[in-house]
DNA sequence: CCATAGTTGGACTAGGCAGTCCAGATCGCT
DNA sequence: AGCGATCTGGACTGCCTAGTCCAACTATGG
């Protein structure tokens, strides 16, 4: 195992190959993205891409925190306890407008690649899998929010609504992606609004 | 372009070739697949490959539209002109079912070639697209004939449900894909079913 | 200002890859 | 049977790729 870079410079050159390696491949996918790719664009290297990862799949591995991290990020607040249904659309509107900015291009950075990796490497698999997990688990407190503010049914399953609104989020960008028409996650999430939206009190 | 092939022989050869390259992709990515591990797979030479296929990419099209046929060839009659609500939940459910015997492995053989793809090349893309338009369809269709038998409110908008309902089934497949575990389609298509409910007469 | 750990540059290797080429086998028609 | 079209086998090429190696450079703490 690789330890974090000691210095500040190190901790830099370490970042910019992960991000440029999480540019390249959310532009073409990770089976058209070599590491001699990685190394132009980030401006590096073989010897220091190599001290910083052990192998191809480890810098994978580092590109799906990343983009864990950013697409958390990207959402920001939005994405926060929720205190009113406005609020909760104002996050759904947020995805899709991103989408719109995107013309419908890249999908989401991390859903995309679990096609692209869950089954070559079931490390990967496994960090995509703790991403969703942080995902979900924001969604799940923004909704327990709204119970507590007495919004949301007290016998509504947060477990299950958390998912199904993921899932929503999740099958609209691969429509999205698939045919680069941001209205796709437009009805996916008006649905799991809806969805929600039932469970209100 | 290359026409079909001329004789009986050549045909299947065709097709044992497009089988072979659509079972590797599937278990363990396109990435991960080489044209030579096709030619093993598949028992046929490299020039039984160039026969048939201009390049690589050409091969990957007609997968996708394998995939494709494969995939609604699978859903078989249950993904039909729905004649009753239990008609629909026995589709949803017979989705999940596959999803179980497979162990969450996989994903969806045409939504999780959109990550691998649909930025690497158009073509292919364009193929996506036109296989969830004909799944999408088939959808409506199904609805259409729940609406002409009036269960389904004359209101209801069946192009949105038709694309929200795939886009469940997308995101539940994806989730169920990192995960390895099919009770995430399961959420997804129970919520699906759920919405489709709310424009019951 | 030295010792040492941390960092950097880039030449090099071996293997795998897509794609080419063409001779020979087989087919299907008359 | 005979002939052109179709199909098949596999050797071959050249490029690209992941990964190695090591010498030189730079930071930092004592």
């Amino acid at each position: 195992m690789i330890e974090t870079p000691k210095t500040v410079k190190g901790r830099e050159t370490r970042e910019r190959i992960v991000a440029s390696a999480a540019d390249l491949i959310r532009e073409r996918g990770v089976a058209e993205t070599s590491l001699d790719d990685v190394i132009d664009t980030a401006r590096v290297s073989k010897g220091q891409l190599y001290h910083y990862f052990a192998d191809r799949e480890d810098l994978l591995r580092a590109v799906v925190a990343h983009n864990c991290e950013h697409v958390l990020a990207n959402q920001g607040p939005e994405l926060g306890p929720f205190d009113s249904w406005r609020a909760i659309r104002a996050w759904l509107d947020k995805l899709v407008d991103l989408q719109l900015r995107r013309h419908g291009r890249g999908g989401c950075p991390v859903g995309s690649l679990v096609g692209q990796l869950a089954e070559s490497d079931d490390e990967v698999r496994g960090a995509l899998d703790a991403s969703f997990d942080r995902w979900e688990g924001e969604i799940h407190e923004g909704l327990a929010a709204m119970q507590a503010r007495g919004k949301l049914s007290r016998r509504a399953d947060l477990d299950e609504l958390a998912t199904a609104t993921l899932a929503a989020i999740q099958g609209g960008l691969v429509l999205t992606q698939a045919r680069r028409d941001p209205r796709q996650l437009q009805v996916a999430v008006d649905a799991a609004y809806e969805h929600l939206r039932r469970c209100a009190t």
